[in-house]
DNA sequence: ATGAAAGCGCTAACAT
DNA sequence: ATGTTAGCGCTTTCAT
């Protein structure tokens, strides 16, 4: 039979270290030297009675409750990697001292205002957002600080961090001109994504070194199995396309490792790497791919937030990730 | 410039409305008659100020933070599953009036002391146990109410609410032999993996239902991309072998189309379906599937945690979900 | 059907 | 360097 003993307050420390209440308060948040002596006595106490302060006493009188509010995205079919990002900004967090309390993006604005209002968390971490969101508002009006993770198109007062999704355009087409392309064509349905800022990022940086290095490009917004066969029909003898896509990478690899290869004289795949295509073939070796740094990207979105809470009068600021060739 | 301002309190809708500040709190809590009159001048205020009650205070008096434990674990490369039960646990949640709390596996079972003695989490929702977790034991001790979604070996007080692995491992021996095949490769090292309780249950399925069914069973610890190859090597003449695991498809489904076909004469896969097999290849609708009923399990381990939380002296239950195949 | 008041366990200002 | 004390904003008992 699970007997539920009552958790131990600072009081009960207190007493078995005699030592007033205020202390072990003083002790813990560390706001006033206190003697080796003392210390010593109280941290044992606190052992001994396996003491944890108590959240909701420490919150309502502090205003602060060590929670980070994590607005995430409905997980469509495609996310394998959301989890990255989850897991590694809980387990960022708590390197200094915050929890995760999860918000879905189902919420919409009413949830950010609600763990806003009722006081639950410190700050907010939210992802994914489109060109304009619904959410940024709440989290303004809040006051609260909060970092986006990919950058909308205004973010007047919040900070950002996000992928250099300009850069990976640029990289994209450097890459394809070096490995002898004549031809550029992006699937996962480029058009129809532009309400995502990462998208409209990457397509701006892809046009400008396009024009630079007189690369074709070619928006492709059909079905993803099919990519490869209607990369071949358009490729010309004697030339070679490149085929990338911010989505879809996994449709068309498995498309093109039917074929044969995901690397030949007319076509080549560059990836967009991430979780779910690690170990999925020895054929991937021979494909280039970029890093799109998540992990990176989590925890310096952790850090940027608790830089905002813990420093006073800090303001926001925008971190664009470079994102790197993953070679081998 | 965001000025925060102060939260409205309940004293400020007590005045606002021209009640006492209890009443207030109890036209909240519904735990005392209210007349309509006065509810309503209530409630008027309420949206007048934008109240909300705050968390802290309330879960300081209440001993109730309305607040869910999840327990995650590590995202593995593997884990395009992992976010579906995480965002449908947090819809689900929210549908009842909790809040989800991310623990890290890697905080272990000192993660779990830490959120059960700070009073943060009412309730714990445990993912993917070992056979004998250290998790379980503080989470018993806490004497919170918990269900861990994967059935552990030993689940002395705490809920459980899984698929009936062993079950699934009779229905693809059925349905191998139904097809026409000889016998049943197992791949994803189901050997190394007898850590996990789900594998175990699933080879005992499998054992009981091949002996009856004169199915011979290979049990596969080599690497993932050569599995059809291996398969094609131990097939006889005029045999056919079917390949099954619980970890793994999607390594194994790449092979295959590389090879030409999911499905032939010699060799038939069955897939445990999931987001991360979605929308890949029109060669899938060849492949027998099975759901994993991920939604229902975690809509269901969430329904019974809440049970255990507001039922007095409600005891725990196994809760196995039937896997099915899936059509079309 | 409503109000007054106690107190949950802390933090931090005000003592000494 | 330590102790005393006043609340934070609620829920709930005791009153009427």
């Amino acid at each position: 039979m699970p007997i539920r003993r009552k958790a131990p307050t600072s009081q009960d420390v207190a007493r078995l270290a005699g030592v007033s209440q205020s202390t072990v308060s003083y002790v813990l948040t560390g706001s006033r030297p206190i003697s080796e002596a003392t210390r010593a006595r109280v941290e044992d106490a606190i052992a001994k009675l396996g003491y944890h302060p108590n959240s909701g006493a420490r919150t309502l009188r502090s205003r602060r409750s060590g929670v980070i509010g994590l607005m995430v995205p409905e997980a469509d079919a495609d996310d394998g990697v959301l989890m990255t990002f989850v897991g590694t900004i809980a387990r960022e967090a708590r390197r200094f001292g915050y929890d995760i309390l999860l918000v879905t993006a189902q919420e919409g604005a009413d949830g950010i205002r609600r763990v806003v209002r009722t006081g639950v968390c410190e700050g907010l971490l939210l992802m994914e957002l489109d060109r304009i969101d619904e959410r940024v508002a709440p989290a303004l009006e809040s006051g609260l600080p909060f970092v986006t993770i990919g950058k909308p198109e205004e973010f007047p007062q919040g900070s950002v961090v996000d992928l250099d999704f300009e850069m990976l355009g640029r990289m994209v087409v450097e890459r394809a001109v070096e490995e002898q392309c004549d031809r550029l064509l992006l699937f996962g349905a480029p058009g129809r994504k532009r309400a995502r800022n990462d998208v409209a990022r990457f397509l701006a940086g892809v046009e400008t070194m396009a024009e630079d290095q007189g690369l074709e490009v070619i928006l492709d917004a059909g079905a993803l199995a099919e990519v490869p066969d209607r990369a071949l029909r358009l490729t010309l003898p004697n030339q070679r396309t490149a085929l990338f896509g911010i989505t879809g990478v996994r449709q068309v690899l498995f498309a093109m490792a039917a074929t044969g290869a995901l690397v030949d004289d007319t076509r080549l795949l560059i990836a967009l790497s991430g979780a779910d295509l690690l170990d999925v073939s020895p054929l991937l070796a021979a494909v280039p791919q970029v890093d799109p740094c998540r992990v990176e990207i989590s925890e310096l979105a952790v850090q940027e937030l608790v830089r905002l809470l813990r420093t006073e009068g800090a303001t926001p600021r925008i971190t664009l990730v470079e994102p790197r060739w993953l070679e081998g």
